[in-house]
DNA sequence: GCCGTTTTCGGCCCGACTGTTTTCAGTCG
């Protein structure tokens, strides 16, 4: 059965086919935009559309695009698609994902060379064949060779934390320029997506610094990709890309709006600005010629009317309309945790000792952890059995017995077996304060076999927390195939907690299910998994994503206070 | 292809940089 994102891929590969005919530009962005609402959705649109019930009223879709939906939900595939895939070879829309190669220069390569794939680009251009074509030249073809050759077609995402790295770097670098006043890290990475394509930099100066100068000649800088007076692009050793950006202090508001994003929030906002008569751009923003704003982002927002929008909720998701009534949520910040639910010792996969956590935690400033390491059928983790967790929950009294400061919490991290069923004997179950259940084995499950396996062991009166729901790791490993929608009418049933695993490989549950848990009435949970005494700064990224996903401190069982959270824990258990 | 307190047509966000041109198209973000 088709997800929502193989029906948003046949939506992206008509827009890439319509473009190769040079279509109206609006009916290509249409099946865009479609393609990223429907990408979007929590909702399974593929169930919906083959139940026969009426699909949810979505932004950009009407009744034509509808029909598609349900085409491409029952047969991965619509009409249209196969219409427009007969008219080119099926190579060629991967060229579009060339540098410097959109639809123009791939449609001229095709009608005149008959490049219809990577290698046929590759041997076009080493035989010199490209650069005598209309709106070519040599230096055109010298860069696709490369591109071709350094394999770029698949764009290649960097996790958070990495770019986090990389970032850090570049932003002391460009401080240290003399006159330079101000540097910020906009774009995908302020909105603390889960990954980004690249680092958009911002940097104000005084005029005369030598910034472009010195920011191409950054050490990590592998190549300049392009270098102008106000904007300039680079590509860093590892691959990253960096987009450095020049304005003026009058400006800088306006401009980090702009390079914040995302694409779509900045469309939908600079729409509102011309209802009103106001032209919006990185400069300001403009009523005639004269600019009313741009000095700050509160500024630009005010010029609309509408409060402040968090970077992290600026994705075209509803948060403008939310912004017009007031109704923006309070996120939740870093501060407002008070507690880790699941953290492991060096009993099972960790590094550091019982009370080394839990300094590391009170120095991270939480007021309480829980204790959950693996349970025995995670063998490589060297899973605790009954008796290593009997003996464990001793010590954790005698350790609280001591007053370490932060409440040490006796916890496990339990596999949910193939059939359901948690990998703990009740008995030891029922001494837990908190119990994590996690899937780590038979990723492979069909869909409905794993859903079923994971509704059973939240069944269990014992069973309070569903740790990393989907197990993906990002760039690494697809989640499992389950149903969540399913899963969270569940957790609403039972009152467990949903949660939000803060590894910057994992975080998961993603954004939008964190919107479709709090809005069945879910809470969840923000928990680091630490597995050393490093790993507490895990935290900021979980928060990240919570705010990607509305989430406010309501919502979030680890923002409670212990007494609070473990009302809440029992009342599962009743 | 979508959309509508300018509603069924005619709009649809906006600007920088590059290379190939000799004023601009293509691409990108």
């Amino acid at each position: 059965m088709a997800q929502n994102a193989d029906i948003a891929q046949v939506f992206e590969e008509i827009a890439d086919l319509l473009e190769l005919r040079g279509e109206n530009p609006f009916r290509i962005r249409a099946y865009r935009n479609a393609a990223r609402t429907i990408s979007n959705q929590s909702r399974d649109l593929a169930t919906l559309a083959l139940s026969d019930k009426a699909l949810p009223k979505l932004p950009g879709i009407g009744a034509d695009l509808e029909d598609k939906i349900r085409e491409a939900a029952k047969l991965g595939t619509c009409a249209l698609l196969e219409r427009l895939r007969r008219q080119f070879p099926p190579g060629l829309p991967m060229l579009l994902r060339l540098p410097g190669l959109g639809p123009k220069r791939v449609k001229t390569l095709y009608d005149s060379l008959k490049v219809a794939s990577l290698d046929d680009l590759r041997n076009a251009a080493e035989a010199q064949k490209v650069r005598s074509l209309p709106g070519f030249g040599e230096r055109t073809e010298t860069r696709i060779l490369e591109a071709v050759l350094a394999g770029l077609a698949q764009s290649q995402r960097f996790r958070l934390n990495v770019a986090r790295q990389y970032a850090d770097g570049l932003v002391a670098h460009l401080k240290s320029v003399a006159g330079v006043t101000q540097v910020c890290v906009a774009g995908s990475f302020r909105r603390m997506r889960d990954t980004v394509g690249d680092l958009d930099v911002l940097v104000s100066a005084r005029s005369g610094a030598k910034v472009m100068d010195r920011f191409c000649a950054y050490e990590s800088v592998r190549e300049v990709l392009s270098k102008g007076t106000t904007r300039s692009s680079v590509r860093l050793a590892n691959g990253l890309q960096v987009d450095l950006r020049l304005v003026a202090p009058e400006s800088w508001g306006a401009a980090l709006h702009y390079f914040t994003g995302s694409k779509a929030h900045n469309i939908a906002i600079r729409r509102l600005g011309q209802e009103r008569g106001l032209k919006i751009n990185e400069y300001g923003v403009f009523k005639g010629a004269r600019r009313i704003a741009g000095e700050s982002e509160v500024s630009v927002y005010a010029a609309l009317g509408l409060p402040y929008i968090a970077p992290e909720l600026r994705e075209d998701r509803g948060e403008i309309a939310a912004a017009r009534a007031g109704r923006l949520p309070a996120l939740i910040e870093r501060q407002a945790l008070r507690g880790d639910l699941h953290v492991h010792t060096k009993a099972s996969d960790g590094r550091n000792s019982i009370l080394e956590m839990a300094q590391a935690a009170k120095a991270a400033g939480l007021e309480y952890i829980a204790i959950t390491d693996h349970s025995p059928s995670l063998r490589i983790a060297r899973g605790l059995d009954s008796g290593r967790l009997s003996r464990q929950l001793d010590e954790i009294d005698r350790l609280n017995a001591q007053d370490p400061g932060i409440a040490i919490l006796k916890g496990a991290e339990v596999d949910i077996l193939e059939d359901g069923r948690l990998d703990c004997p009740e008995r030891l179950l029922a001494r837990l304060d908190v119990v994590v259940g996690a899937v780590h084995s038979r990723f492979d499950l069909p869909r409905a076999r794993q859903t079923e396996r994971i509704l059973r062991a939240m069944d269990n009166r014992n069973f309070m927390i569903l740790a990393h729901p989907t197990a993906r790791l990002i760039g690494t490993r697809q989640g499992i195939e389950v149903d969540l929608e399913k899963v969270i009418r569940k957790a609403a049933e039972r009152r467990c907690i949903l949660e939000l695993n803060a590894q910057p490989e994992r975080l998961d549950l993603e954004d939008h299910w964190c919107q479709d848990a709090k809005s069945s009435g879910v809470m969840l949970s923000i928990d680091s998994d630490a597995h050393s005494t490093l790993d507490f700064e895990f935290l900021d990224y979980g928060i990240g994503q919570a705010r990607r996903g509305w989430l406010e401190p309501a919502d979030v069982l680890n923002a409670r206070a212990w007494p609070e959270a473990r009302a809440l824990l029992r009342a599962i258990r009743s």
